[in-house]
DNA sequence: GACACAATTAACCGATTGGTTCATTACAAG
DNA sequence: CTTGTAATGAACCAATCGGTTAATTGTGTC
């Protein structure tokens, strides 16, 4: 009998409650930032109760880290599945913005989590070791392309993969954090699907090019 | 006796009361956000009392509201000053990109205050009157560039003043915004003065990249 | 100087909220 | 069946916080 069938036949569930605070603490925190999230409301999201979420995370800002290093965990883990290696390198960076592109785009309350942990200035980020360790996967896929790139002759050799990666995520990022600032103040059609699409291909573009070697 | 003399003699002045339970709200609520920001710890940044602040202001999201108005208004009316008739229009653009990535850097508290109303998803923001009016002068000055730039042949007739906005506007606001999780992240060097310097040019280059038009 | 009203102060309040106490139940081991 | 321990529920609490009451002072007007 394995593990995870003896723990079926329990009534307790200590591993099943845990993620199910986690998943409603994300909601709620996403929703209404550290401070605007309230614990009874995560408590009231929850299958168990208030005590719970004491009992097994301590207090408020470290059920907040932890979902945190959580929904990183997730959002990189998914990101991995994107297979880059057999195309060209020209190819590979369009497919890759493509992807951020519309990643961002489907991991809203992700977005949101990030927007809130840099109104506290990173404070919560700063001392896990996770977080360095899960996003590195994302640096070396882009290093690889600027190489193979640098090789064959398609990539500028005097293009640097951080500053390709951040030019990628701020447009990426901005499109989904700021799009209410954004339209509110300026064109509410950028964020349409058709504006989506050509937000999505000027972001492409721009990229390609920073990184194309001129012939 | 000019008005203002006037107002010096006197003992109370409302006027500066208000402009004075502003700033210190401005500082708070750009510290702290919305609902982290405490009443009692603004009162205490001012040089009188909290019962002023309700005196004048009704409530503690009215006050955020006029804070927020403010800071745009301010920032907008900074902008202005900035002046790229007299320039060929590519040239105008770099200096237009070479600004906004400067004057985002100069002034992290509206920023600040940016990501924080996009948190709360623009709802303060979007039933102002006064910020679709202030923000219109942003957008003319990139649509003069566009419009000279496609009549000299300078710039491409497919591109979009509201998309090149975005696009710098994207790059120099998440540079700001995002440099905590970025930086632990990613690349910390990118932050340091050097590394801003680098980011600068790539985004100049960038932008300036999706408007020219091929020869 | 009396009056009307705007500006200001100090003390107060009820509701909310993060966190706790304590008693009870579920479970594996001997 | 007993016993030690992990898991859980219900009620509770002290502190915080947005907002208010009520009484006082300053200022222009007649």
């Amino acid at each position: 009998m394995t593990e995870t069938q003896t723990r079926k036949k329990w009534k307790q569930d200590p591993e099943a409650v845990q993620a199910n605070i986690l998943a409603a603490a994300a909601e709620e925190f996403a929703e209404h930032g550290l401070t605007g999230a309230r614990v009874d409301e995560i408590a009231a999201r929850t299958r168990t109760s208030k005590r719970m979420i004491y009992y097994y995370f301590g207090d408020k800002e470290s059920l907040y880290r932890q979902v945190l290093e959580e929904a990183y965990r997730k959002v990189r883990s998914e990101e991995a599945s994107l297979d880059l290696t057999s195309l060209p390198p020209l190819d590979a960076l369009r497919k890759l913005v493509e992807f951020t592109f519309d990643h961002h785009r489907a991991n809203e309350s992700f977005i949101r989590l990030v927007m809130i942990e840099n109104v506290h200035k990173g404070k919560h980020l700063a001392g896990s070791p996770l977080i360095a360790r899960v996003n590195a996967s994302a640096i070396e896929r882009i290093e690889d392309i600027c190489a193979r790139g640098q090789k064959d002759g398609s990539i500028r050799s005097d293009v640097s993969p951080h500053e390709l990666h951040w030019l990628i995520s701020a447009a990426s990022f901005f499109n989904v954090s700021n799009r209410f600032s954004f339209g509110i103040s300026f064109d509410k059609t950028l964020f349409t699907h058709d504006g989506q699409q050509r937000l999505r291909e000027l972001t492409c573009k721009a990229v390609i090019e920073a990184a194309r070697k001129p012939m």
